[in-house]
DNA sequence: CGCTCTTTGTGGACAGTGTCTACACGGGGT
DNA sequence: ACCCCGTGTAGACACTGTCCACAAAGAGCG
């Protein structure tokens, strides 16, 4: 319930690292208290519920999801079109190196919340600029920027979940450099597939 | 462990019939077993786990969406194209109507399976047979068919799971025919985002 | 027939979980 | 000095996954 809070900080840091240690089934209320050191029901001076804890943590990875996207963003030069492609790598990278944060991001309790859906809007919002940049740019198609930056991140999302899902390497895909690949898939949903 | 088996089909019919009713967190074992009429051990005689219930399902859920992609495709036509649009059309369609099913079939246990792994690769190669006949047919670019599959399956299934996650209604979307929009972002990962 | 052995189902038990409630402490405002 | 209120604790309850020991029921075989 409280707003200001240093242990709430505490009891996400901990289950934070449960989640890279042992995977999203880790973070169980009790075991992130027990490895915060606190008592068994001490998370209910700070969260509702159990799925408020996932959401905290699944809004938390949004934002370091997004504080990337920024960065690679703003770190490759002038062209819109690598800009944006930079975003796409970036987000598929992010789900390769972090499986555990990516699936709390995107979980079925997550989907429930405001702030973390408030959260993936920003990521949104940050491809759906860099699309408008692009077009204006002339690189990519005149068409409503929101359905486009929909198809783009439709795109990217599904290579990061099917990568996770382990698709890629029961293709026999995986000696491959992940962004290098990651480069490849994305220049193909910028092209399309037709002839 | 047992192969041929009556309650085993019973068993996962009723985690089915829950899973539509209340969703993946539904299917627990005693749960299961408790809706079946049987005691909460009688599941351990036909599955080895939990999770290998969970994988029973998912599989189900595959072998049910490949058997709809089959039917969509065959029954539209002889242009590649219209054929292979209709395969993705039909995923996305399944998602939106069992967003439960899809949520466990892509669940991480599921990820964890051979079985399940699979009976997914049912439908990605029937994807990829798609692509190569309208390769042959000149619509497609000339390119390895296995990584157009890869970059047409992860659009699809990125819109799926994006929708699965409340973006299209957050976009205000949700107001369109889902085939109709389905329909569209099909159309643009093939055409892709280039001016 | 009677005797075993395997399969299937049952209930009991244990540890672990989410959640609620009652209690203890400690600092800030009146 | 007093009393709240925010924070932390332990205890309890129902529920879960999992394992174990047991019962019934049938198959194969002397």
């Amino acid at each position: 319930m409280s707003t200001n809070d240093d242990t709430r900080e505490a009891l996400i840091e901990a289950a934070m690292e449960l989640l890279l240690e042992r995977g999203p089934d880790a973070i169980g209320l009790r075991a992130v208290a027990r490895h915060a050191g606190l008592s068994h029901s001490a998370p209910y001076r700070h969260f509702d519920n159990h799925d408020d804890l996932l959401c905290a943590v699944a809004e938390r990875g949004c934002r370091q999801l997004w504080e990337r996207c920024v960065h690679a963003q703003s770190s490759s030069g002038e062209d819109a079109r690598a800009r944006f492609q930079a975003i796409g790598v970036t987000y598929m990278c992010f789900a390769w190196e972090h499986p555990g944060r990516f699936r709390v991001m995107f979980s079925e309790v997550a989907a429930g919340s405001d702030a973390v859906r408030s959260a993936q809007a920003s990521i949104f919002a940050l491809a759906s600029s860099a699309i408008a940049a692009a077009q204006r740019q002339g690189h990519f198609i005149q068409d409503e920027p929101q359905e486009l930056a929909l198809v783009a991140w439709s795109g990217v999302h599904g290579y990061a979940q099917l990568r996770l899902g382990g698709l890629v390497s029961w293709l026999g895909m995986d000696h491959e450099d992940p962004v290098e690949l990651a480069r490849r898939v994305t220049r193909k949903l910028f092209l399309g597939l037709r002839a």
